[in-house]
DNA sequence: GAGTTAGTTAAGCGAGTACTTGACTATTGA
DNA sequence: TCAATAGTCAAGTACTCGCTTAACTAACTC
């Protein structure tokens, strides 16, 4: 049982919360401790960590400990998992938008955005 | 930092759903009524409208209703905002692994992942 | 070896989610 | 006009989230 989960519903739910956004934004920029990570945010060093936990769950961040510190990567990936679902998304929508525009202009005099409805 | 608005927070919310991923995927193909909507989901059709409703009031999905049937097609600015934090997340990791890049070939001998820590 | 630093665990609480069932309102078509 | 269709509203329930405080452990520092 792998500590990741890399499930796109865990993903999108990580990054569903500000606070999470910047902590992944905060490590985009390079790795960092864990009460480094804290230090800008206005909560409790456990509510930073249960955070972390949330990232680290869904495949988002990795970590490991040396001496006390324990020090916090992104791992681009589940990010990648997350933005991949979504270009798919609006892809498809662009070339649904595109037959449209097509069909559209072979049948003159039509403007509006008359639709099929599949049943 | 918190330079994306709060309505970030509800897109990814409502994308961490597999049954509203499937709702918007649907409409990505084109404009669909409620039951049409629900026919492929194993829920109530209360169910369906608050997911329905979840999507619409971030911004995904726009709905009106002509007689007794609504109907439904998705908004991709929506999705587009949520895509570009992701991007945003995502060159900037790949922008600092670039520098790393070019800061270690210029350091004769140096293998490992020497990190800086902003203390 | 005493105190400080860095992180961890556990319990608890209020708010929010994802459904359900049941009752109800329009619209449409025979 | 009456029944079926399409959707809506309200309330209830079980579960999860985001956070807190308090108590604790494991390194380092002096």
């Amino acid at each position: 049982m792998p500590k990741y989960d890399g499930s796109l519903d865990r993903v999108f739910q990580a990054l569903a919360d500000e606070t999470r956004r910047e902590m992944v934004a905060r490590l985009v920029r390079g790795p960092a401790s864990v009460s480094e990570l804290a230090r800008p945010l206005t909560m409790s060093l456990p509510a930073v960590m249960q955070h972390l936990q949330v990232l680290e769950t869904c495949g988002l961040v990795r970590s490991e400990k040396a001496g006390r510190v324990r020090t916090c990567h992104i791992e681009p990936d589940a990010l990648r998992a997350a933005e991949g679902w979504i270009v798919a998304q609006r892809t498809a929508w662009e070339r649904r938008l595109d037959r449209l525009g097509d069909y559209l202009a072979e049948q003159p005099g039509i403007t509006e955005d008359t639709e099929e409805g599949t049943t």
